[in-house]
DNA sequence: GTGAAAGTTGAACCGACTTTCAACTTGCGA
DNA sequence: TCGCAAGTTGAAAGTCGGTTCAACTTTCAC
């Protein structure tokens, strides 16, 4: 699974250079991982500070800047680790799916599940739009170009409509991610409702459209 | 139209107890008020400072605290302004609409070529999920129920169809419009692409559905 | 056990920004 | 026209947080 991913990003977490030789150093690196991520999740990225973060992560200020070059760093390395996590949370949900939209329901049900558990990292992943562009975007068009793949796959076996062509797809499945969004802040950040019952819904829409 | 509460707003864009007395006042607010919204829009909310708002306003930098109390209240002000444009742009759309869906179709059209010519504006009501995350609540959540609205009188209308309750259709409200920010980012905002085409595909999904 | 490399420390420095304020200018009402 | 309230100015004080660095401690290969 995400095991050799989850080494290689580690290594690459700190800054060019910055690497821990050390065990030691590698469990402090870890802990002002975690500490950062309590605090962006918390104060947002503004409201962030580095004292804060050494401070939660029981480390000097100075340690910090062994392993990052800057506030702007840290937080690209705990983005990219929090998108991992929401695919590896959503990923499991398709393997007992009957067809390619019950697939998508499943897979919406599991990320409402996901953003309530984990309201803070939903609310870093969004900030990145504003702090480090490149991840947002790398995060964002990764999650399209899968529903995209997806949805072609499905196409393919019959399960959807051959009227869409690939580029239609492609669009659409920015259409439902962008809805997965937007309903995971509204049922699940900033009110807990029933994650089957607002992904039920949603894919009935998906499988047949609203007209009478 | 907006004439009357634009009026409004414009006296109550200034902090408390520092709304302006004479016509110099007015003009002066105004060009505060301008210019922060291209400093905001341009460098995003936390690279912004009130010395670039004044500069680019072209008055001293004291001037600013006659009308605000800091930072984040002309932030807010800015915001509430670019939510009625946004809502004023895209009223219109309705008007030659066939039928509820092709309603929606026309206001996602327009959406997105609001996005493309204003991206800055766009950016700006992103951003206020971080720095005043009630006034980005209450842009969508009105949004969401004038969407809602739309779509529970078409199903009344029986253009809609009948097995969505009231309650669902506010799910699939929020849905849309997370579709149609999605969107308007990828499609508008970081690449020009059709907007025709990007409505057209969208709105055929959302009348029929995916299924084969 | 030893020494060199790796890691840690926090006071001090630095720059950038917000906010204040007393002197000054403008413009409106009488 | 005059006087005063409203508005404007920008230097300077105050604040805050990022970043540096030289002294110190720990680790680990030999």
């Amino acid at each position: 699974m995400g095991g050799r991913v989850d080494q290689e990003e580690q290594i690459s977490a700190a800054s060019d250079g910055k690497a821990p030789r050390t065990a030691r150093g590698e469990r402090t690196l870890r802990k002002i991982l975690d500490a950062a991520r309590n605090e962006f999740g918390e104060r947002g990225f503004s409201d962030s500070s580095i004292v804060g973060i050494t401070q939660r992560a029981g480390v000097a200020l100075g340690t910090f800047y062994t392993y990052f070059d800057s506030k702007e760093v840290v937080f690209q390395a705990v983005v990219r680790d929090m998108s991992a996590l929401v695919r590896d949370h959503v990923a499991p949900a398709f393997k007992d799916a009957t067809d390619a939209i019950d697939g998508e329901r499943r897979a919406l049900e599991s990320f409402l599940q996901f953003a309530r558990e984990h309201r803070d990292v939903y609310r870093i992943i969004d900030e990145a739009e504003f702090v480090d562009a490149s991840a947002y975007r790398e995060h964002y068009e990764t999650t399209a170009t899968r529903i995209a793949a997806r949805l072609i796959a499905g196409r393919d076996k019959g399960e959807i409509s051959a009227d869409y062509s690939d580029a239609e797809l492609e669009m659409l499945a920015w259409a439902m991610m962008g809805a997965n969004v937007f309903l995971g802040l509204r049922f699940s950040v900033w009110a807990s409702e029933d994650s089957k019952c607002v992904a039920d819904v949603t894919s009935r829409m998906l499988r047949s459209g609203l007209q009478a």
